[in-house]
Formats: C-alpha cells, sequence, structure tokens
DNA sequence: CGGCCCCGCGTTTTT
DNA sequence: CGCGGGGCCG
C-alpha cells in the first residue's frame, strides 16, 4: 500500500526529478534552475528514504539556511508522510542543528552547556572594547571592519593562531591577528559563541573527537542539504566529515543562484563538488515551472554574461508572457508613483491580490519612497528584514537580561543590563571590574562575585550597589529551574526595574517600546503554551526560550499573513520566494550594482546573479525601474542605469516611454526622459558640454565605471560643499563638481526664508544643461521653479529642489 | 555619575 | 536625514 502511494507521488515528478529522487546510493549534486521545483525533489526525496528504505526520521538530516525554509519543507513532508513520521526529522539551519549538537556536547570543546549565543552586535561590541582596551585608534581598526575579518576567517575555518599567515591578513592592520586572539580568549570566558563559532566549534567537535563524530556518523544515515550554493567552508567541511564515509549525501543548489559570499558563502564549494566526493553523479533540473518564456529567456540572458557557472539550459513550456519592462523615473519620488499606479492598474486588470506583488531592492533604505507612496494610496504592504524585532533598544535589553540569568559570564549581556535601568554602577566601575577581570583571566561576573579575591578597588558605596546587582541576579538564578519562561521573564521586567523605565512615560517612542514590550510577552506565553502542547513540558524554560529566540529572524514571524499585502523586501531576502508581479527598483550604477561589488570581476558576477534572482522570482510579470535623480544620505545624487539592463538581450525588454502615469507628477522633464528614447540608447549620449565659464577649473572627463570614478563618488558625498554629476557615460562621459552654495534653500521652520538666491537674468551654470539665464521665477518652497535659457541647451523649466547649480554672475 | 546636546558619519546584502 | 557615540556640564 505504501509503495503504490509512493508510485503515485514519483508519476507527479518529470523525468529528471524522478531521477533525483530515486538515486541514493551515492554522493549526489542536483543543480536545479531558478523555479525547477528544488523543493519538491528535497520533499519527495525525503519521502522516498521513508517509504522505500524504511529509514527512521531521525536518521535523516536536511539542512536549510532559513528556518523558513525548514518549516515549510516538514509541512509539505508531513503531508505526503503524515506528520507523526515528519516530525522526528532533523530539520533545521546550519546553524540550529549545530547549535543543539553543540549544547549536548559542549564539555567536550571547554564550553559549558548553557552558552549564549552572541548576535553580530555582541560580537562588534565585544571587538569594539578589545580595540578600545588595547588603546588602538578606532578609526584605524574600525570594530565593525575587523569583526568581519574575524569572521571572515572563522568561516575559512582559520584559527586565530593561523590568522597572522592566512591571505586574509592584512599588514596594514596586524594588530588584528592579536585582536582575534583576544577576542576567542574572552568568547571563552563568557561561555559565549557567535554565529560563526556555532560553525567552527562544530567542526572542531568533529574534527579533534574522533568517538563523537562516530557517533553523529551513524546518527545520520542520509544528510541532504538545500542551497548548496550559498554554503561556506566550514559548512562544507562539517558535512564532509558527516558523509565520507558512507556518501549518502544529497546537495540541491543553483549556482547561479549564490549571492551570499560577503557571508563567507564559496561558489567553489558546488562548482567543485565532485572535486570532494569523486563519485558524485550530477543532476540538473533545467524546466521551469515558474515564470512565463519571455521571464526565462530574459533571465538567460544576462547570466549567460557570467564566466563562472555550470552551464544549463533553463527552459519554460507556459505561456510566452510578456517582456521585461524598464520603466525609467526622474526621482525616486516618481520612480514609488509608477510602481503604485502600476499595481493598482494590475490588479484591476488581472485580477490579483495585493499579496500577489512584491517590490525587491538592493538596500533597505530603498524601502522608504515606497512605503510613503503606498500610504498614500492605501495600499496595504509589508515591509521584510530591516531592524528585526529582536534588535530593538527594549527587546534587546530584555533579552540581556534573560542572557544574563541564564549564563552570567555572558560579558556583552552583563554590560547591557549592568547599569540599565541606572543603579549606580556607571562607565568608571565597569572598568575596572573589566580590568580586574582581564588581569585574571576570568569573567566579569566572577569578579563581581569575588571583588575581594580579584583586587577590585571601589568606593564602598559603589560595592554595595555592586553587591546588590549580584542579589538581584542571583535571587532570580535560583527560580530558573522551577519556573517557565513566562513567569520568570514576566516578573524579571517588573522586578528589574524596565517597567517603570519605559511606562513611566509618554514619549510617543515610549509608547511603541511599550507595545513591544507586551508584543514580546504574549510570544514568551505563546512559547511556553505552544512547547506544553507538544508535550515538551520540560523545555519551557528561559534557556530554552533564548535558544529559539537566538537564531530567529524578522522573516519567521508571520503576524498578520492573513491579511494580503504588498511584499517590500531586499532581493537576497525574496530568494526562494515567488510572486506573479515583481518590480525591481533602483537599477542605478551606485545601487544595483552596489559600488562596493564594481571592484572585482567575481564580486559583479554576484551582483549579476542578484539581478538574476530577483527576476527569476517573477511569474508573470517583472517590471524593471530607475530615477535619474535620487535623494540618498540626504541630498540629491544623480545615477546613470544600471550596466547590468545593457546584459538583458534587448530584443527582450521593452522600454517604457512617457506615458499617463508621469503626467500626473509635476517634476520637470529632463531630456533622458523626454526625447523617450531607449535609455540603453540615451545612456551614451554625451550631455552638452557647457564652455568653462567660471574659475573653478573644469575637472577631467571620468568614465563611471572606472575605479577613479568610484573615488571621485566617495570625495562628492563625503565633502559637504559639493555635489557631483556623471555625464552620460561611454568615451565622452564627464564628471564636473558643482558647488553648491547657491543652491535652492528649503524654508525655516517658521515659513519664512528659504528659497533660491536666483533673480531674473541671474546667470547660472548648471550641472547637466551647463550655462543659462534665468527668464522666469515662480512658486515657492518646495515647489520654485525657474525657466532657464541654456546656451546650448534650450530652455528649460528646473524644479529648484531637484536641480544643482551655481551662480556664475548675476 | 547621569543627562543632555552636538557632531559626525554612514548605508550592501544576513544566518 | 537619523542614529549613535562622545564630550561636556551639572
Amino acid at each position: 500500500m505504501e509503495k503504490k502511494k509512493m508510485e503515485n507521488l514519483l508519476n507527479e515528478l518529470n523525468d529528471s526529478q524522478r531521477e533525483a529522487v530515486v538515486y541514493c546510493d551515492g554522493a549526489q549534486l542536483v543543480i536545479a534552475g531558478a523555479g525547477s521545483g528544488k523543493t519538491r525533489v528535497l520533499t519527495y526525496k525525503i519521502a522516498y528514504l521513508l517509504q522505500q528504505y524504511n529509514l527512521a526520521p531521525w536518521n535523516i538530516l536536511a539542512l536549510t539556511f532559513t528556518n523558513k525554509a525548514a518549516r515549510e519543507m516538514k509541512e509539505r513532508i508531513a503531508r505526503l508522510v503524515g506528520e507523526e513520521r515528519a516530525r522526528y526529522l532533523l530539520m533545521g539551519t546550519f546553524h540550529s542543528i549545530f547549535a543543539r549538537i553543540l549544547r549536548s556536547e559542549a564539555a567536550a570543546i571547554g564550553f559549558q552547556s548553557n552558552f549564549t549565543i552572541y548576535d553580530q552586535s555582541d560580537s562588534r561590541s565585544l571587538v569594539k572594547n578589545i580595540i578600545h582596551e588595547k588603546g588602538l585608534d578606532d578609526k584605524e581598526y574600525k570594530p565593525a571592519a575587523v569583526a568581519d575579518q574575524i569572521s571572515m576567517a572563522k568561516n575559512h575555518l582559520i584559527m586565530p593562531d593561523a590568522f597572522g599567515s592566512c591571505s586574509l591578513f592584512d599588514p596594514r592592520h596586524p594588530q588584528v591577528a592579536t585582536i582575534y586572539k583576544m577576542y576567542a580568549m574572552r568568547c571563552r570566558q563568557a561561555n559565549a559563541m557567535d554565529f560563526d563559532d556555532l560553525l567552527v566549534q562544530t567542526f572542531l567537535l568533529f574534527s579533534e573527537h574522533e568517538d563523537i563524530r562516530r557517533k553523529y556518523v551513524e546518527k545520520f544515515h542520509y544528510v541532504l542539504v538545500d542551497e548548496y550554493q550559498d554554503t561556506n567552508f566550514a559548512q562544507q567541511r562539517i558535512v564532509y566529515l558527516l558523509t565520507r564515509e558512507r556518501q549518502r549525501v544529497c546537495v540541491v543548489g543553483d549556482d547561479a543562484q549564490s549571492i551570499y559570499s560577503f557571508r563567507g558563502a564559496d561558489i567553489d564549494n558546488i562548482l567543485n563538488f565532485r572535486d570532494a566526493y569523486t563519485n558524485a553523479r550530477l543532476f540538473k533540473l533545467e524546466q521551469n515551472y515558474r515564470s512565463t518564456q519571455l521571464i526565462v529567456k530574459a533571465a538567460n540572458s544576462l547570466i549567460r554574461k557570467n564566466e563562472r557557472q555550470i552551464p544549463k539550459d533553463v527552459y519554460s513550456h507556459n505561456e510566452q508572457g510578456e517582456r521585461l519592462q524598464l520603466k525609467p523615473a526622474q526621482s525616486d519620488r516618481e520612480e514609488a508613483l509608477i510602481v503604485c499606479n502600476d499595481i493598482k492598474r494590475l490588479r484591476r486588470k488581472e485580477d490579483l491580490q495585493w499579496n500577489d506583488f512584491a517590490i525587491l531592492y538592493r538596500t533597505n533604505a530603498q524601502s522608504r519612497s515606497f512605503e510613503e507612496q503606498m500610504r498614500k494610496d492605501n495600499i496595504p504592504y509589508r515591509i521584510y528584514g530591516g531592524l528585526s524585532f529582536y534588535q530593538r533598544k527594549e527587546i534587546k535589553d530584555v533579552i540581556a537580561y534573560f542572557r544574563t540569568i541564564v549564563n552570567p559570564d555572558d560579558e556583552e549581556a552583563l554590560r547591557r543590563i549592568i547599569n540599565y535601568p541606572t543603579r549606580g554602577i556607571g562607565d568608571a566601575t565597569v572598568k575596572k571590574i573589566a580590568g580586574a577581570a582581564t588581569e585574571h583571566g576570568v569573567s566579569l561576573w566572577a569578579v563581581i562575585l569575588q571583588p575581594m579575591l580579584f583586587g577590585l578597588q571601589v568606593a564602598k558605596s559603589t560595592a554595595t550597589k555592586i553587591d546588590a546587582f549580584r542579589q538581584l541576579i542571583e535571587g532570580w538564578r535560583e527560580r530558573l529551574g522551577t519556573e517557565d519562561a513566562y513567569e520568570l521573564g514576566h516578573s524579571i521586567i517588573q522586578e528589574s526595574g524596565i517597567t517603570k523605565d519605559i511606562y513611566s512615560s509618554h514619549e510617543p517612542d515610549d509608547l511603541s517600546r511599550q507595545e513591544n514590550l507586551q508584543e514580546f510577552l504574549a510570544g514568551m506565553q505563546d512559547f511556553v503554551e505552544s512547547r506544553r502542547e507538544e508535550d515538551r513540558g520540560d523545555e519551557t524554560s528561559i534557556a530554552d526560550f533564548l535558544q529559539e529566540v537566538a537564531l530567529l529572524t524578522d522573516l519567521d514571524s508571520d503576524k498578520d499573513s492573513d491579511q494580503p499585502k504588498v511584499s517590500l523586501m531586499t532581493v537576497h531576502s525574496a530568494k526562494g520566494l515567488e510572486f506573479p508581479v515583481v518590480f525591481i527598483v533602483g537599477l542605478e550604477e551606485n545601487i544595483f550594482p552596489s559600488p562596493m561589488c564594481t571592484d572585482s570581476m567575481r564580486a559583479l558576477e554576484e551582483e549579476r546573479r542578484l539581478l538574476y534572482v530577483a527576476i527569476t522570482r517573477a511569474e508573470k510579470h517583472c517590471i524593471l525601474t530607475c530615477a535619474e535623480n535620487r535623494f540618498r544620505f540626504g541630498r540629491l545624487e544623480f545615477d546613470t542605469p544600471s550596466r547590468f539592463i545593457r546584459d538583458i538581450d534587448p530584443s527582450l525588454l521593452q522600454v517604457d516611454g512617457g506615458n499617463s502615469d508621469r503626467q500626473s507628477f509635476a517634476s520637470p522633464r529632463l531630456p533622458w526622459q523626454a526625447q523617450n528614447a531607449h535609455p540603453v540608447a540615451t545612456q551614451f549620449k554625451a550631455a552638452p558640454m557647457p564652455r568653462a565659464v567660471s574659475r573653478t577649473k573644469p575637472e577631467p572627463a571620468v568614465d563611471p565605471l572606472s575605479p577613479q570614478f568610484k573615488q571621485l563618488l566617495h570625495t562628492a558625498r563625503s565633502g559637504q560643499t559639493n555635489a557631483f554629476t556623471a555625464g552620460r557615460g561611454g568615451n565622452t562621459s564627464s564628471l564636473r563638481r558643482i558647488d553648491t552654495q547657491a543652491t535652492h534653500t528649503p524654508p525655516h521652520k517658521d515659513g519664512t526664508g528659504g528659497g533660491s538666491l536666483l533673480r531674473e537674468g541671474t546667470i547660472i551654470e548648471h550641472q547637466r544643461f551647463g550655462i543659462g539665464t534665468v527668464v522666469r521665477l515662480e512658486g515657492e518652497g518646495d515647489n520654485e521653479k525657474a525657466t532657464v535659457a541654456f546656451r546650448n541647451a534650450g530652455t528649460k523649466q528646473l524644479l529648484l529642489k531637484f536641480a544643482r547649480y551655481k551662480i556664475v554672475n548675476s
């Protein structure tokens, strides 16, 4: 009967999917093109292993990158083989599965099982403390950069002692090696691991303790890895340690969607999989079930420009569909307007729901303009990512209390709460405690427990305050074993004085902090209840709650997912998702690709893959937008269209000429748009170069794709008095600086003043149109417009808010 | 020690 | 523009 059922299931698959599912004799690499049913293959394969091979669910290990992916896969398997069996599958993120293993094996690697997990901000703050303690200049040793370097080293399994001689080591910053050493030591003293340690320590556990490795090899009969293209070296080695004997390993991924190298992911892992597993068989899934033919073709035409990839031919038999659309906009506001109008139009025309739409951008900061416009238009939306619930100050503070109670050695948590709410233990005292701790090589908490023993010199009144704090923490610690997370958590928030601190004020942002705190408490209650329901009543303590929360991200909380809403997110967080209509916005040089990525071929190819990922999220419509003038860092900048637009086969890209959407937006039309031409063509049309009249020397022409341009961009951004402009590309491009001292200034708060310094007859040098004379002025404040007769570019109307010019002669 | 104010700086993506 | 950190004063 089960066999019969399995046969039916297999019949739902296409040939290549089925082959991938039923091959279970050895290492296996499945290259799954976008939308080719990768998750389907994984779930069916697990069902197959359970039913055909009679593997016990606890003998199957499936590793994913997000909690959400793990949860969804588990649900899908439950539908295939039943709740009961699916429940015992070992399925989760690398980080959460390894954290669980490390807790039970902590002793072997010299940790206690109640270790805390440092998040990125904890790591950075620890690095910062170390830098300061060592008396180094934090301008030269930027904490964030150093922490990233350490993280990168860990992802490559480079231990502190080896760092000085590895390729990541930068001789200009020799102290990083020492900082790394101290960092590792301090983590140990704090009984804490950062995200990367969860991998590094697991690797060390398995490579240095053969008996333990054997135990887990025995346990994991079959190992499956999702999104293998995003694994880093450490993850790849761990998987290898677990599978090298049996070679019962199936990794699934798409090299064309490898977009996490900044996190240490190494595309070589998937490209060279068959070096590690010499007998591995390669399977390819090439039929895309998600998108229309033209979307797939356009995406292919883009990704073909990359050199490093596994050759494959992704195709679709769905309807042909429409070409990609490119809609140029004047400004970021107009861009948002175009997108919102399109959403409303398509929803009516094609009878879609709000949740059928997604707006994808390169950086989180870009969500703002869309948010504003959607508010105005009453379009329901949800922004994913950004700062997660658990990263908010008030929540982090509460969590810091929990962490301290579970693991008082946790230095970062302790520092956070030792004087919050204020209890008279200030910076100076903390420094003394930390000094004593470093001197004796113990944790801060050890010093607090026995100040005399470690020679802590403080005033008597301060000593009393420290001791009061100690008693406070120890009092709660005694209740750890008897009370559940909600009970204890609730009283901690009360007794610590957090409640008093937050509820005493009626400032609007304190109100939202109160709401957040309520929500957090409700979350703990849910946690305790659902654990009880799952028959895990003994895993409801604060420690269990922390374990759950430490590795949770915002994407996991679908509180109000019942309401259909437009999704706004970065391309990175859109991976694995699909939408009937996808807008990819901000397709401009210096945004997408990001300027950080344009130095190396490798990085640029990754950016291209990122755009590939974005396009392949779309089922029916994929609409690209780019804005020419954009507010960034609080100032206006001028962007050229993304070089990636040129990589898309022009016959698969429809460019939107001026239309009704745009007329409602009161902004001047600049030639780039008014000419109604293909922007790819316009991009190379040189703007009229003004004759140099002013005394400032004209800057030499710089190609916007060159490294010098980046340099100039950087100076222009950091300089207070200069704006810059990129001429339209190619060989004749120019980059000039325009002093902004004469630009339009907004009115004062009381409504007076502001405006431009222009009069009729003033001669200005405009950053794009060159030299011209002001003919007429109208409007006020933000709407102030000038009509200017330019020497080489005809008469233009400028919305002064957007214009950059300087006065030559008035 | 605590609170307030000002300055400076930055924004790539995240388990 | 908005946040966070540092410095200064009470």
